[in-house]
DNA sequence: GATGAATGAGCGTTCATTCAT
DNA sequence: CATGAATGAACGCTCATTCAT
């Protein structure tokens, strides 16, 4: 197994055990086993349990991005522009549980408190496209005069519910719910 | 310290703990010396820290209920119904942090997995205020035409996101703009 | 409740607790409350736990052995009186299983340590009975000549293993089989 | 240390500190502490506290088992082969006086329940060796027509007792005591 | 570099004993 | 006197982290 390999099946283990079980059920000597791996290796590659969670977070968010981002185009008319971001998320969410899974845990526990703000979709990164777009709508007055924070609740507050109920078990959104409920938030934001 | 004042004050002090850092900054023995009393003492009034935790759950939900029904006229128009409930629970939540952030905690950690579902505004209790106005909205055909639970998520995935944002500063929710979030939300599940 | 009663009542509720299911299954609570007293009330009684299971141990003694030596006759032949004693305290055994579980669990107990020897049919108290049969049996050449701590040996080894494999239920032991039991070791110690 | 090396540790640890001061004077920190071990390490041997004490006894089985078989002749006399099984039973566990007190502790604990029985002499694996010599016995009519139970009650019994005794110094049984003491045995069993 | 046995601080919980009522 | 709520030391056990191999 390469060096890189071995990152690899680290990170994928704690992910799979933390988003099937949360934290708790996660100890380093069981993310090893599972990786394949001493649990001594682990440290090779993350100087603490802190660091793999951090770091597993980050790879999600590496992985979410451009999975997101395919295909928008920044001309685009405004509600097209957010019907594509929010149901390509809605989307992702849906079909890789075990990210949606983990980054719910992550950000209500000890791991997430620095992380609070949603920074997939705040200023971090290159990924200011939501900001982006919801200034862009700010100021041709296509949204509501609201702070960008609350456009940011009210578009991925039902976002994160849908997707837990319907991993959940809730209710099962096809492709045709899913447009509709992201027409629904387009609804809650724009004049 | 009367009896009932004790198991106030561990209530209080699980609450304050978990609330302020998670459950993992709350061991019983912190949680007996905030609290002012033995670590055995707990046991007295809890069997475990299982049910400590889920008695303090049970007591928000209590003390939550009657003040988001206080002056709900179950006979106004829906609009206004549904905003009254609304804001309420939002200024609620914005009101008692703490209570809002164990709540939040709780659902997100094996405490709470069998609660999962949002029983405040589920099934549970006399509480089926909010699937009644949504199932009054429906045959009025005032609302979208979507499953129970996708309404649920467009109403209460902003009020939490909100809640949470202004906690954590970053935006401050006065009653205007109480008001207009929950409007917003009110346009994303009307027709 | 007079005091005595309460006494008696807390001597019987740690002998039936513990016989039942051993020391560790008898807290000073639960003695209390299967008593009908305080917790607190135990030690106006007994200094504490340890000083209330050797009381109850005491008692216990003080019980048996008046029946042991019921009819007694010290100028029966030494055979007759040696039947006599051994299966008095077989059948007493038998009949008061708790007595005999009480007892088995205490000798092998930090509470019995000091008790190690068996003092109902050692050297205290009025009960030299079996010491003085023994020296008879010793003096008349009847017996073979062992020191005391083996004929005692001899004697109550099998007595206790009878008592308890009846108690457990691997034999029934009816007057027959108490009878030819005690014969048996009769024969041990017999010239 | 090598890892084999460490578990001997940690069981014979255990041994002495059960067999000194019963099991209430064994808490796992204290057979750590003894084996020269930390606390967590015993968990690496030993499921928990009951698995160890189990293992502790299983492995005394063990030790025992050839010593008292050794250089026994199934076809010897059967007076014989009692004397042989029975001195030697005798001898091992005052020349092992640590394994003797650990076994009588172990009957008499919570932990030992499921072996109440004497499984050393009773049913289990190859040592049913005196099984079939009192079978023998009985067969031949050389036997008191006792069930299974009494005789072992009657042989046992006593073996304990005077083990017992001889390593609390009430007795000093040297070998000429032993060989008559089994003797004596012997004669409350056989016709 | 990789390992996994070893560690020990820290957890949830019990219970003999005390003492205010 | 009697009570039983309160106590806190001590228990069995877990797990992030280290380090000899």
């Amino acid at each position: 197994m390469s060096k890189s390999d071995k990152r690899e099946e680290i990170v994928r283990a704690a992910l799979e055990l933390i988003a099937e079980n949360g934290f708790h059920a996660a100890p380093m000597a069981m993310i090893a086993d599972r990786a394949g791996v001493g649990a001594g290796t682990i440290y090779r590659y993350f100087e603490n349990k802190d660091v793999l969670i951090g770091e597993l977070y980050k790879d999600l968010e590496e992985k979410m991005l451009p999975v997101i981002q395919e295909g928008y185009d920044i001309n685009a008319p405004l509600r097209e522009r957010f019907l594509h971001l929010g149901t390509r998320i809605l989307r992702y969410f849906i079909e890789n549980p075990l990210h949606f899974r983990f980054i719910e845990q992550f950000h209500n526990s000890p791991y997430g408190v620095e992380h609070r703000r949603d920074k997939i979709l705040g200023e971090k990164n290159g990924c200011n496209i939501f900001r982006e777009l919801f200034e862009d709508g700010l100021s041709q007055q296509l949204l509501k005069a609201f702070p960008l924070t609350i456009l940011f609740a009210l578009s991925f507050g039902p976002i994160v519910n849908l997707a837990r109920d319907h991993i959940l078990g809730f209710v099962v959104m096809d492709e045709t719910l899913i447009v509709a409920a992201i027409e629904a938030c387009w609804d809650s934001i724009s004049k």
